[in-house]
RNA sequence: GGGCGAUUAGCUCAGUGGGAGAGCGCUUCCUUCACACGGAAGAAGUCACAGGUUCAAAUCCUGUAUCGCCCA
C-alpha cells in the first residue's frame, strides 16, 4: 500500500469490480423492497453541484439499505427536456444558417434523437464517476416507447374524464423559445421601471370633465386597450362609469367600466384594460363583455392591430408610444416604480402574457387527494416545514397549461376532423375520421416535459403495463430532490401516482439544501459562478467530494459551498487509508481473524464507542441527518480510533505474544465495522481497504457494498460505561501532562518524571493503566497514590480529582508558572461562586430535577477542591 | 403585500431548556519506525439587539434590525 491514498488509482478499478459483480442490479423478489427513482437529469445537462449533492444523498440511503439485505433498486434515467434539447439542436442548425422550419418537423425530431444518442449518456457516466450505485442495466428515458404509451394513456384518460381541455387563455409566452410556459416555469424578478400616467380623453365631457388619467407599467399595451376600469365604490369616478373614452393614437372608442378588481389606491385608481395581454384584464373583459385585441405576434413584434406601430419590437414600440403620447400632450407624468417581471426559466427572456389557444389540466380534482396524502402522513417531507409550502400551493392550485409549441416531445394525441368538427384523443394515430371518414389532422403541439416527468415513479416500472416490477417496487421509498421543483415535479407525481396507481409514489421526500457558491450566490454556468464536480473529484477524490458535501448538509440551512470541507474529507480518506495500512502491516503471516476479546480497558472502551457509533449512524441515516452522521463517523475514526486506540495498541503490538494477537484481532474487528458504517458515504476507499482485510469466513462477502450492515442492537452488548469513564480519566491526565510539556517546550524525546496524587478510586484506575499513561504522555518515572507529595521543582496541574506534579529540573520559569496558576485559580473561583449562588437558590433546589442538582453539587465540590489545590500550589510556588 | 429561513470563534457552520463546539485559518513545538493530506499543545465568542417566560435561555415567547428564499 502506498503511504498516501491515491483516489485516481483506486476509483476506476473498484467501480469496474462492482459493475462486474452485478451488485447494482436488483431483480424482483424478496421482502420489503427499498426503491429510489433518480430525479432524471436533463439529457442536455452535465453534472453540477446540485446533482453531486442530491445523488450522494440518494447513494448513501441506497447503499445502506442494500447492506441491510433489503431488495434495493435505484432506478436511473434521463429526461427528454423539450425546450432545452430543442434549443441545442436549433443552435446547431443556426450555425449552418438554418432554422427548424428549413429541415421540417420529421427531420428535426430525428436530429433530436441523434443529439440524444450522442450526448445523452454523458451525465450517466458522470454518475458512475461519483460512485452512484444505480441499476444501470435498467436505464430509462422519458421518450422511450413504453414511456410514450404511459404519457398517451394519461392524456387520453384525463381528456375523456374532462380533466384536460383546450381554451383561449392568457398564458406565459416565451418569444425566444416560441412556446407557452406554465405559471411555475416563469421566474419573477424585480426590476427598476416606471409608472406612466396617461391622459385618455372622453368622447363627450361628463360633469365638466373631459378626460380620465390612467396609470400603467406597460404603456405599449395601450394599443390593445378595450376599456378603462374603476372601482365601483370610488366616488372620484362614479359619474364616469358608462362614459366613452377615445383611445389615443388609435382613436378606438372604449367604455369605462366599474369592476371590483381595481385597487383605488394604486396609481390614479383608473386602469387601462388590455385583455389579450394581462390575465387580470382578461378576467375583467370576460365580466364586461368587451373585446380582446391581440396586438402582438409570436415573436413579440406588434401585430397589424397596432396600426402604425405594426412590425416594431415590443421594447421599441414602448419608446415610440411614450414619445408619441408625450408629443400629443397626453403623457401626464412618469414615476419610478419597482416592477416584478416574468422571465423564462430556461432562457431568461422576458415572457409575454399572451392570448392563445392552449391545452390545460383542471387540477383541483387531482389536488384534493394529493393534499390528503400529505396531511395524513402517507407522504412525509424532510424537513417537515416543506409540507406547509406544499399545502399552500396545492390549496391555491391553478389549471396547468400543458401544451408547448415545440417539435421535440410527446405530441398531443388529439385529432381533428375539419369536415365534421370531431375532436378526439386517441391511443392510436388516426388517419381518417371515425365519424365521417374524412381525413384528420393531429394537433401540432407537444406536451410540457413535466407532463411526462410526473409519471416517472411508475412509468419507469413498466406502467401502463401490469409488470412485476410495478407490483414489487411501487410505491418507492424515498425521493430526494431540490426545492425548486417541489411544484413542477414532486407535487405532480403525488397527484398522478394517486390518480393512476391508487397509491402515493413515495413515502419520504427529502428536500435537500441548495448549494450556493462561497459568496452565497446561486451557482450558474452562464454567470460563471459555478464549481464543476468533476474538477472537485479530480482534486479531492470522489469520496472526498461526497463526504465533504455530506458534512455540509443540515436540515435548515442552505450550503454556502466551502472547499475546506472537501479538503478535510480528502485528508480524512488519507487518515483512514493510513490507519488501515498500519493495521495491515502489523498483521504478519500467522494472523487468525476472530471475535474481539476484551483484554484491557482500552479494548472495552473502543468496542463501546463502536457500538455507540453504529447506533448513531443508524439513527442519523434513518432521520436523513447527513451532516451529523458524517461528523459522528469522522470523530470516531479520527479522534477515538486513530488518536487513542491505535496509540494504546502500539505498546501491545511491540510486546508480541498473545497480547499482540488480541489487539490485532480487535483492531481488525473495529476497522471492519467502521468501514462498513462509513461505506455509504465513502464507498471507494472503504471498498478498497476492506478487500484487503483478513476476515473470518462468516464476515466475508463478495464486496463491502454487499456486505452486511452492522447490527447496532447486537453491538450494544459492548456498551461499557465504566470503561468509557476510565479512558476519559486517562485522556485527561495524559493531556494535562502533555500540556505541561508544551508549556515549557520540553522535547518529546525527554522522558518526564511524574507524580500523581489521587483519591483512592481514581488512583486505582490510573494505576491500572500506568503503562498506557507512560507511553502516551512520554513519562519515565510515574508514581500514583493518595499519599504522594509534591516533589521540588515540579510544575503542578490538575486532572479530574488528581493533582499532577511534573518534575522539571532546571526548566521551569517559576514566575510564569505562578501567573498561570493564578489565572487558573481566578477562573475556578468564579465558576465556583456561580455554582454556589445557583445551589443557594431555593427555587432551583425546589424545582430542578434531582439529578441536575446532584450533578451541580458534585461539580461544586470538585471545584472547591481545585480551588484549594491551586491555592496551595500558589503558596508553594511563592517559595 | 403574505409566508419561510438565517444571525454562535477571523471564515464556513453544528448545537433546541441545565458545564459555549467542529472544520479551516492563526500561534508554539515536533521530519517519533500508519499518516506533514500528519502529531502535540494553545489563543480566540456580550451566541444580532431589546423585552418576556422559567429556579435556569444560544435554546421557548414577543418585538426590532439585517440578510436570503418562496408566493402574490
Amino acid at each position: 500500500m502506498s503511504p498516501a491514498y491515491d483516489p485516481s488509482a483506486v476509483e476506476g478499478p473498484v467501480f469496474a469490480g462492482w459493475l462486474a459483480g452485478g451488485f447494482f442490479e436488483q431483480p424482483v423478489g424478496g421482502d420489503a423492497p427499498f426503491t429510489v427513482v433518480i430525479p432524471p437529469p436533463n439529457v442536455t445537462g452535465s453534472l453540477h453541484m446540485g446533482h453531486a449533492l442530491n445523488n450522494t444523498i440518494q447513494d448513501v440511503v441506497i447503499r445502506r439499505s442494500r447492506m441491510t439485505g433489503r431488495p434495493t433498486r435505484w432506478v436511473v434515467g434521463t429526461d427528454h427536456a423539450g425546450i432545452a434539447t430543442q434549443n441545442k439542436v436549433e443552435q446547431k442548425l443556426a450555425a449552418e444558417g438554418l432554422s427548424r422550419h428549413d429541415v421540417g418537423r420529421e427531420r428535426f425530431v430525428e436530429m433530436c434523437w441523434d443529439w440524444r444518442a450522442e450526448h445523452g449518456s454523458i451525465i450517466i457516466e458522470q454518475l458512475k464517476r461519483m460512485g452512484c450505485s444505480c441499476d444501470y442495466g435498467d436505464e430509462h428515458f422519458t421518450m422511450d416507447e413504453n414511456y410514450q404509451q404511459a404519457v398517451r394513456t394519461v392524456f387520453v384518460d384525463w381528456f375523456e374524464r374532462g380533466l384536460i381541455y383546450r381554451g383561449k387563455r392568457i398564458i406565459n409566452w416565451c418569444p425566444r423559445c416560441s412556446t407557452a410556459l406554465s405559471d411555475i416555469e416563469v421566474e419573477h424578478e424585480e426590476l427598476d421601471s416606471h409608472l406612466w400616467r396617461l391622459r385618455y380623453p372622453l368622447k363627450v365631457p361628463v360633469g365638466g370633465r373631459d378626460h380620465v388619467i390612467v396609470a400603467t407599467t406597460r404603456p405599449e399595451t395601450m394599443l390593445g386597450d378595450t376599456c378603462v376600469a374603476v372601482h365601483p365604490d370610488d366616488e372620484r369616478y362614479r359619474e364616469l362609469v358608462g362614459a366613452t373614452v377615445v383611445l389615443p393614437l388609435l382613436g378606438r372608442e372604449i367604455p369605462i367600466v366599474a369592476d371590483e378588481y381595481v385597487d383605488p389606491a394604486f396609481g390614479t385608481g383608473a386602469v387601462k384594460v388590455t385583455p389579450a395581454h394581462d390575465p387580470n384584464d382578461f378576467e375583467i373583459a370576460e365580466r364586461h363583455g368587451v373585446p380582446k385585441v391581440n396586438i402582438m405576434n409570436a415573436d413579440a413584434t406588434i401585430s397589424g392591430e397596432g396600426g402604425p406601430y405594426a412590425g416594431l419590437d415590443r421594447f421599441e414600440a414602448r419608446k415610440r408610444v411614450v414619445a408619441d403620447l408625450e408629443a400629443a400632450g397626453l403623457l401626464v407624468g412618469v414615476d419610478d416604480h419597482v416592477h416584478a417581471v416574468g422571465h423564462c426559466y430556461r432562457c431568461h427572456t422576458v415572457v409575454e402574457p399572451w392570448l392563445s389557444d392552449q391545452w390545460f389540466v383542471d387540477m383541483k380534482p387531482l389536488a384534493a387527494p394529493g393534499l390528503e396524502a400529505v396531511r395524513d402522513g402517507r407522504v412525509v417531507f424532510h424537513p417537515k416545514r416543506w409540507e406547509n409550502v406544499y399545502f399552500h400551493w396545492m390549496e391555491n392550485i391553478r389549471d396547468w397549461c400543458i401544451s408547448r409549441q415545440l417539435w421535440w416531445g410527446h405530441r398531443i394525441p388529439v385529432f381533428y376532423c375539419d369536415a365534421c368538427g370531431m375532436t378526439k384523443a386517441s391511443m392510436e394515430d388516426l388517419e381518417t375520421c371515425p365519424g365521417c371518414g374524412s381525413s384528420v389532422r393531429q394537433d401540432e403541439d407537444v406536451l410540457d416535459t413535466w407532463f411526462s416527468s410526473q409519471l416517472w415513479p411508475f412509468a419507469t416500472l413498466g406502467w401502463p403495463g401490469k409488470t412485476p416490477e410495478l407490483d414489487f417496487f411501487y410505491p418507492t421509498t424515498v425521493l430526494s430532490t431540490a426545492r425548486d421543483i417541489l411544484f413542477l415535479w414532486v407535487a405532480r407525481m403525488i397527484m398522478s401516482g394517486l390518480d393512476f396507481i391508487g397509491d402515493v409514489p413515495y413515502r419520504d421526500v427529502i428536500i435537500h439544501p441548495t448549494v450556493f457558491n462561497a459568496e452565497g450566490r446561486r451557482m450558474s454556468k452562464s454567470l460563471g459562478t459555478g464549481v464543476d464536480p468533476l474538477d472537485l473529484m479530480a482534486h479531492y477524490g470522489a469520496d472526498g467530494m461526497r463526504f465533504g458535501l455530506m458534512l455540509q448538509v443540515t436540515g435548515n440551512q442552505d450550503i454556502k459551498f466551502s472547499e475546506d470541507k472537501l479538503a478535510s474529507s480528502r485528508n480524512f480518506a488519507n487518515k483512514i487509508w493510513n490507519a488501515s495500512r498500519f493495521v495491515l502491516m502489523n498483521l504478519g503471516d500467522g494472523f487468525a481473524p476472530g471475535e474481539p476479546a476484551v483484554e484491557t480497558v482500552a479494548d472495552a472502551w473502543i468496542l463501546s464507542r463502536l457500538s455507540d457509533l453504529a447506533a448513531r449512524v443508524d439513527e442519523g441515516l434513518l432521520a436523513y441527518e447527513f451532516g451529523e452522521t458524517a461528523r459522528a463517523l469522522y470523530d470516531f475514526f479520527w479522534s477515538e480510533f486513530c488518536d487513542w486506540y491505535i496509540e494504546l495498541a502500539k505498546p501491545r503490538l511491540a510486546a508480541g505474544g498473545s497480547s499482540r494477537e488480541t489487539v490485532l484481532r480487535n483492531l481488525v474487528y473495529v476497522l471492519d465495522h467502521a468501514l462498513r458504517l462509513l461505506h455509504p458515504m465513502m464507498p471507494f476507499v472503504t471498498e478498497e481497504i476492506w478487500s484487503r482485510l483478513p476476515l473470518p469466513a462468516d464476515a466475508r462477502a463478495e464486496a463491502l457494498m454487499v456486505a452486511a450492515w452492522p447490527d447496532a442492537a447486537g453491538l450494544a452488548r459492548f456498551r461499557d460505561e465504566d470503561a468509557e469513564r476510565s479512558i476519559a480519566l486517562v485522556q485527561e491526565l495524559v493531556t494535562a501532562v502533555r500540556a505541561v510539556r508544551a508549556r515549557y517546550t520540553v522535547s518529546p524525546k525527554t522522558a518526564l518524571a511524574v507524580a500523581v496524587k489521587s483519591p483512592d478510586g481514581e488512583g486505582m484506575v490510573l494505576a491500572s493503566m500506568a503503562d498506557d499513561i507512560r507511553a502516551l504522555a512520554g513519562i519515565g518515572e510515574l508514581e500514583i497514590g493518595s499519599g504522594v507529595v509534591r516533589p521540588p521543582h515540579a510544575a503542578v496541574t490538575v486532572a479530574a480529582s488528581s493533582e499532577v506534579y511534573v518534575s522539571l529540573e532546571g526548566l521551569v520559569d517559576f514566575a510564569a508558572e505562578r501567573a498561570r496558576v493564578s489565572a487558573e485559580l481566578t477562573k475556578a473561583e468564579e465558576e465556583l461562586a456561580r455554582l454556589t449562588r445557583k445551589l443557594g437558590n431555593e427555587g432551583f433546589l425546589a424545582k430542578a430535577a434531582p439529578d441536575i442538582i446532584e450533578k451541580d453539587r458534585a461539580k461544586a465540590a470538585e471545584l472547591a477542591a481545585t480551588v484549594g489545590k491551586l491555592t496551595g500550589q500558589l503558596g508553594e510556588l511563592a517559595e
